[in-house]
DNA sequence: TAAATATGTCAACATGGCTGACGTAATTTC
DNA sequence: GAAATTACGTCAGCCATGTTGACATATTTA
């Protein structure tokens, strides 16, 4: 069972499915940015300084896997309109942890309502499992040589918990 | 079963799963296509051309959701190069019908290649029925507007059915 | 003290989206 | 048969977001 390959036809349906799926995944919060004046880039940034408050530019950087001046812009952006701000690190002086403002951690909530319910409605399927199936599976297709650090992650930003959800 | 919605914390894994994986799913290819001068747009338009030989513009348009302006510009470069041509349409002679040439069906295998491979991997899980799940999965994940058309997409594909691997 | 690190910034460039406008050939409609 | 629509192409300019390379500053580490 699961022993020999998938097929090439159904290989293929899975290979264009990741476009489409990505495509429209990707698409929800778009309406919601442009009335801010912020694209895809302020997104990301808005959501793993929100999931992981007071990381450094470099953490989020390896995140990313983005230029330092790829970041600069849009991380400027969001803290010159007031959604993220610097704290200098306390052990470390040259550090600027990174923490979002109140009017971040909404739009980032606002940014991932309709995600949420996408994923929450895409795999609410009769067949038991299938969240831990399709999250096996995602992780699966990460290089394996970036799992540990996306598997660190997600068990670190999983401990940490929504910090502005749970109280 | 699969009846209460998923947790905050697993949904958000898996929104970030969905990062995590469609980058590294699409780094795949980016090495192969900058040999030659391409870029993803490139690579879309050999994919779904090779999918479906003698598509015209317009349907191409459809499944990329991109303006026929953004299209041109990669359309003529892959022309140019070689590896896509037009034949006049023989029941409406205003289409351009596509085609890929040989060279055009080398690279599209080749940069296949290694997403199947990560594909396959990814689903060869213990747990039987993996591919069908995710498929399934990733397929609630496009939207229900779109969903029909995914679907005729991967149907009709589907029988066409890789002309030039199967003979 | 010297070297390495964390961060910021300036400049130039590439890719791949977008809108708007215009043109041509072929088909369809009235 | 004239008019409207369709399929496609193209020019021009704009925007978002990635890149490389170079340089500066503050701080920490060796």
């Amino acid at each position: 069972m699961g022993d020999h390959p998938l097929s090439e036809q159904d290989t293929v349906a899975l290979i264009e499915l990741m476009f489409f799926a990505y495509r429209d995944f990707v698409s929800d919060p778009d309406g919601i940015l442009g009335q801010y004046g912020f694209g895809r880039a302020h997104h990301r940034v808005l959501h793993f300084v929100g999931r992981d408050p007071g990381m450094t530019v470099q953490q989020l950087l390896d995140i990313l896997q983005i230029t330092k001046q790829s970041l600069g812009r849009v991380l400027k952006e969001l803290i010159d309109k007031g959604y993220v701000f610097q704290k200098e690190g306390e052990t470390d002086r040259r550090q600027r942890l990174l923490y979002l403002t109140e009017a971040g951690e909404e739009l980032r909530q606002r940014l991932m309502g309709p995600q949420m319910n996408r994923i929450r409605r895409a795999v609410a399927l009769p067949e038991g499992s299938a969240a831990h199936l399709y999250r096996k599976v995602l992780y699966h297709m990460v290089s394996p040589a970036n799992r540990e650090a996306v598997r660190d992650w997600i068990d670190r930003a999983s401990l940490l918990g929504e910090p502005n959800d749970g109280g």
